[in-house]
DNA sequence: ATGAAAAATGAGTGATCACTTACTTTTTTT
DNA sequence: AAAAAAAGTAAGTGATCACTCATTTTTCAT
């Protein structure tokens, strides 16, 4: 009865992998893809070093042979996956933009928003994560606000102002209108996913995400 | 050492007293008042019995005489502060908006908005264990969707119905103008909860109000 | 093939978990 | 004031928790 399923997270073991720049055993990869499912499913708190181990299909002591404690298990993973894979996406098409394409607010909008949804499909589990363990753990919250968050909002604020100056978005806070940009994309990505989980037929994609795009751009107009 | 400290949730007692339809003891409301500050602080699945018993000043027998499991006692301070306290509240003034008052869309928006971040300022605690749990819990979910979302969707689509009919608001479908909405209005409020965790004094909170409804406002005129 | 290093194991460890029980104290009813 | 009922308690209960350790198995350079 082995066990070779596929992974279910792709980016897990190369992206730990080659964080620690040596190979990993086929045990312990199943332990992060483990990891990742019972965390994402049930929570950090609620699920133990046993269901984790046999999910796995291993020894509980195997676990603690590579990581010293149940949180450092979870920074393992959590930590490499904001800094080398999340930080890099979100930053993705903010470097170009500047020197050139993307005539419209609108046209950036759009393009980013493809973009960041995909990766929201491919990393639900990751997200979820991120989310529900984000508020109880400082280090944490302090590697997000760093490697993404700051990183993000000085990249994006950039964009704003340039669209601002060539009088297309009103002249308030960047950050202000970074906020308004921001929600509204943030509130379509969330009903897309709650649509998706309760299987509702009502949801046309492509016409919410436009109507989106249109509401930030008609509002920010001055 | 006989701690008298007023209480941080004033809802809670009254709110669970009045549905139980019985007085309770002191004693009682403490070990409700403790669970809401571990519950909130550091999760439903992180806080322990034992803990809870300690921060009332009660001996941990004194839970389970009256609450047969920990979740049942997660569950009698959630469910009727759903029921009792955020539903009636969320659909406070979608009653009479639709037979008068309130000229415009905005006007409704700033009235709406006031209000429900003051509700958000008094129940912090109560709304983070809404927002932690929710995903863990079943139950709690149906309820919610039951007792919240689905009735104040239908008031608020209403609502929007009557403005598109106006020709304030551009002809969207109706749960699309109302995400559209809810997204910025939660988006200020989200960010205004951060700024004043942080202590940042860049926050003009006035200002980034009226601008959340200009751009609401701007966003979905047609 | 051999031996040393790394990986993996499974039977523990004490601590803590949610919860119970036998009993005492307080409150209410008569 | 006596009796009954309710509230509260302290000392448990077995189960499970994260984690350890002595030992075995696997890997791999020589």
């Amino acid at each position: 009865m082995s066990q070779t399923n596929e992974p279910r997270e792709p980016w897990l073991a190369e992206l730990i992998g080659e964080a620690a720049d040596k190979r990993m055993t086929d045990k312990q990869i199943r332990i992060l893809e483990a990891s990742v499912e019972l965390f994402a499913g049930k929570g950090y708190a609620s699920a133990s070093t046993s269901e984790i181990a046999a999910m796995a299909g291993v020894a509980e002591g195997t676990i603690f042979r590579h990581y010293k404690t149940k949180k450092e298990l979870l920074l393992t993973i959590v930590r490499p996956a904001m800094i080398k894979l999340l930080a890099p996406f979100m930053l993705k098409e903010f470097k170009d933009v500047l020197s050139s394409s993307y005539s419209s607010y609108g046209d950036f909008l759009r393009a980013l928003a493809a973009n960041r949804i995909q990766f929201l499909d491919r990393n639900k589990r990751l997200v979820r994560i991120l989310i529900q363990e984000l508020p109880f753990h400082p280090e944490l919250q302090q590697q997000f606000r760093e490697h993404v968050f700051s990183r993000v909002i000085a990249q994006a604020e950039a964009i704003v102002i340039r669209f601002q100056q060539q009088g297309e978005i009103i002249p308030l806070p960047p950050a202000t209108v970074l906020r308004l940009s921001a929600s509204s994309l943030l509130g379509y990505a969330a009903a897309r996913y709650i649509a998706q989980e309760s299987a509702s037929t009502k949801w046309n994609d492509e016409r919410e995400l436009s109507a989106t795009i249109d509401f930030i751009v008609k509002g920010l107009r001055p």
